[in-house]
DNA sequence: ATGATACTCGAACGCCTGTTCTGTGTCAAG
DNA sequence: CTTGACACAGAACAGGCGTTCGAGTATCAT
């Protein structure tokens, strides 16, 4: 019969499952599941097996356990509640740098200091899956989007845009990172700021546009101005 | 033998002490306790006695109960765990209309749709009191605070700010309500807009400045433009 | 080859736990 | 006084669940 191979780096295909299971698992129930129900929904004929998986992740420091506890684990770091969405902050955003896109499994590992957490509740429309990400706003440059140095955007990684989203868009002709909201027009594109004073930049279909994500959060901590 | 009287309106005694045992034990174990726990620590005998009890504030609301898994229940409404603060949205705020300010016993009740959930690691400072309430912006005059329309501040209840801080204020000289950061100055206040382009408001002293709040947070939830 | 390591399976054991049933004492209404 | 709702106890049942054990298979370095 074919065997998985031991990824010796990280976590295995079967870990990552699990891991997720039981986040997914714990969000739709508001309680953990238990052994045999990560076996059956991960492929595990036996609860021996799942046990033996619950004891890496929890070595590894993926997950707690109670013993002898039904249902007694949870996840560690990463969500530990279903009410909230844990978001890896990626790095910062400013006019002049290219923005930083999510690297294909880059969600996996990343450290709790470098994340926001969120509350469902606050999540607007169905943008509730994990594939979210979170940029620091850097410097002035996106006042016209009403977004003030020092911000957090939540992102939702996207190529394209429908009409009226806020988009985090790269212009490789002018070198310039920007965050606005799209229109698609017949002779091009219309990027229009959030501040309803400013004017709009307009695109001939010509120039470049690469959509990067679109903005679903904006928050702002207010410390002080000094 | 003693017998309890039941309280006809509102939780009984024993109600109460299931409730907070449930709120302590979930707290310090991670996890609900089981029909057993309970009864031994609110000196029930009886696993039936329990369940009785557990039925009851399922049906008043208080809790929620999955039934035949182990440990399946949790509180309903207040903030179970200490990781969300649940800030409770008291109405909107608009430049020609004075600031809702939270009276007195305010905070006691108020329904789950009217409120936020705030991640407390994203509260800055420690400002994690749960004396916040907040508000709606309602139109674009916030646009040099740079706050958009439907935008929520998260309010601090204060009467006077150090420099620096971004403060609620009600100028009753011009009837305007306004979002700006506050600076005492020998001759009076200035006001200063969070869009640096824009310019202060300069105030002498006889004019009248009532501080109603300190903002700590701004949450934009993007949905679409159109 | 050979042993070590990693991984998997199936079954059984036994405690944990929610559920249910029977019975008892209290108290207010009829 | 009878009746019935209410609060409670105790015991037993049945299923859920974590744990453990024995055994088998694949990969790989020795």
């Amino acid at each position: 019969m074919m065997m998985m191979v031991r990824k010796s780096k990280g976590l295995g295909e079967r870990h990552q499952r699990i891991l997720d299971f039981i986040a997914s698992y714990q969000r739709e129930h508001k309680h953990p599941p238990s052994i045999r129900e990560i076996g059956e929904h991960c492929d595990i004929s036996s609860t021996s097996v799942v046990n033996y998986y619950l004891d890496q992740l929890e070595k590894s420091g993926h997950i707690e356990r109670d013993r002898k506890i039904s249902r007694g684990m949870r996840l560690t770091g990463n969500t530990p509640l279903g009410d909230m969405l844990r978001v890896p902050v990626l790095g910062v955003i400013q006019a002049g740098e290219p923005i930083p896109v999510p690297s294909n499994a880059d969600f996996a590992s990343f450290t709790p200091e470098d994340s926001v957490e969120i509350a469902t509740s606050l999540m607007p429309g169905k943008e509730k899956g994990k594939e979210l990400f979170a940029l620091q706003v850097q410097g002035d440059s996106m006042i016209d989007a009403m977004i003030n140095d020092g911000d957090i955007v939540i992102l939702k990684p996207t190529q394209d845009a429908r009409n009226g989203e806020m988009v985090a868009v790269w212009l490789s002709d002018r070198n310039e990172t920007t965050l606005k909201y799209y229109y698609k027009e017949k002779d091009g594109y219309r990027l229009q700021p959030a501040n309803p004073t400013m004017k709009p930049i307009m695109l001939k279909k010509t120039e470049a546009l690469e959509i990067k994500g679109k903005v679903v959060m904006v928050i702002r901590k207010v410390e002080r101005y000094n």
